[in-house]
DNA sequence: AGCGAACCCTATCACTTGATAAAATTATAA
DNA sequence: TTATAATTTTATCAAGTGATAGGGTTCGCT
């Protein structure tokens, strides 16, 4: 009755249940912070379990980092086609969707990329986040540079990348966790893109 | 020959040390991964010994919050009160000067606090952050607003205390340690100051 | 000199950590 | 059914953790 295909399938039930967890407690409380033990509870399994289906603790943290940044560069790559057109409403259609299913902590998630990985897999994990994150960003900022719809980058000293950089600094600071309520991450959004673009300033000064 | 004072010094002397040694470590690595053999070794003294002048880990930890905060306080009041009068050139100044001292991973020190302290030191924290960072940073740009040069909040959504974690968003994003490099640190603080001022926009869109 | 407090040490505790060995269980295929 | 492979278990390890007990040692004071 039950074939190869259910077999994987549960080989697969156990190994995403695994990441699953993982993510959670590990974005949530850090690396050093989550025990092996405890990620084997919240699946209901025992610890050693752990270790059939991943060599050790780094690389289950490092195959919650790939499906985050996958999933994240997938989804940012899809609003950008999308609104492409209106640099405003892209910037925000971003900003909010970052705001929504980001990790709660992302200082937390750089800090232990740094500390806690060797230099290899550091070197992973970042090509990764060009591409989920600072890639599609940059290029917004690109195409709002070449329109003339943004300062030109050698008069204020921010090329797209940095641009992006400036936005994810805002959108990622503070340990915000905004997936309850959808409104304020609106409100944040909105005043990020804001910010972003126009400032503070009363009149547009220099 | 050696007086009270001579003794007190003594003590104080191993006491400041453990506060440097551990300051350090805490921000460098995080609570978490730093251990008291680790910062008694730091010291050049045993691991109990640490405990003849804090009574657990956790009271090492807020000390070192606690000098650290009381500090920056203390500079952030003096630039302010000295470049009161041009609001861009003193943001700049406080950026510069926070870009410099701050801890390399502020996301991390927040972790920590929310993470590892309970309520009620968290709360102690909190008031020693206010005071510290958002207070200072806040009524530079509450005498904006009240100068006009600033938009006015409702318009943009964003109060003085919003504006300062804008900015403080921006400095404290990514572990950098800018300890090394003073210029990098100064082209760093104006771009802040003239995107949170004046944004990225061709024209004083909206 | 000698008392008492402050200081720092050695030795040790109970506990948690990541990881492994080997047995037990389950599912697959012949 | 039976052999084989995949999966999960129990039992255990060495290392590191925060913390404590108790014994020296040094110092100031009388």
């Amino acid at each position: 009755m039950k074939g190869i295909l259910f077999m994987l399938l549960n080989a697969n039930d156990t190994h995403k249940k695994i990441v699953k967890a993982a993510h959670k407690l590990f974005m949530d409380l850090g690396y050093r912070a989550v025990s092996t033990r405890r990620i084997a509870e919240a699946c209901g399994i025992t610890q050693p379990t752990l270790y059939h289906h991943f060599s050790n603790k780094k690389a289950i943290y490092m195959e919650v980092l790939r499906t985050e940044l996958v999933d994240m560069k997938n989804a940012l790559s899809r609003i950008i086609k999308r609104f492409d057109g209106d640099i405003e409403e892209c910037l925000f259609q971003v900003t909010y969707y970052i705001l929504i299913n980001k990790p709660p902590s992302m200082g937390q998630m750089f800090h232990d990329i740094q500390k806690e990985l060797d230099q290899e897999h550091q070197g992973t994990v970042r090509k990764w986040w060009m591409e989920s994150y600072q890639e599609p960003l940059a290029s917004i900022f690109e195409k709002g540079i070449k329109d003339h719809k943004l300062r030109d980058p050698a008069e204020i000293g921010s090329d797209p990348v940095s641009s992006a950089y400036l936005l994810l600094s805002l959108i990622s600071s503070r340990n915000t966790d905004y997936k309850l309520k959808e409104s304020l991450a609106k409100e944040q959004a909105r005043l990020y893109v804001k910010v972003i673009l126009y400032g503070l300033s009363q009149s547009n000064g220099q």
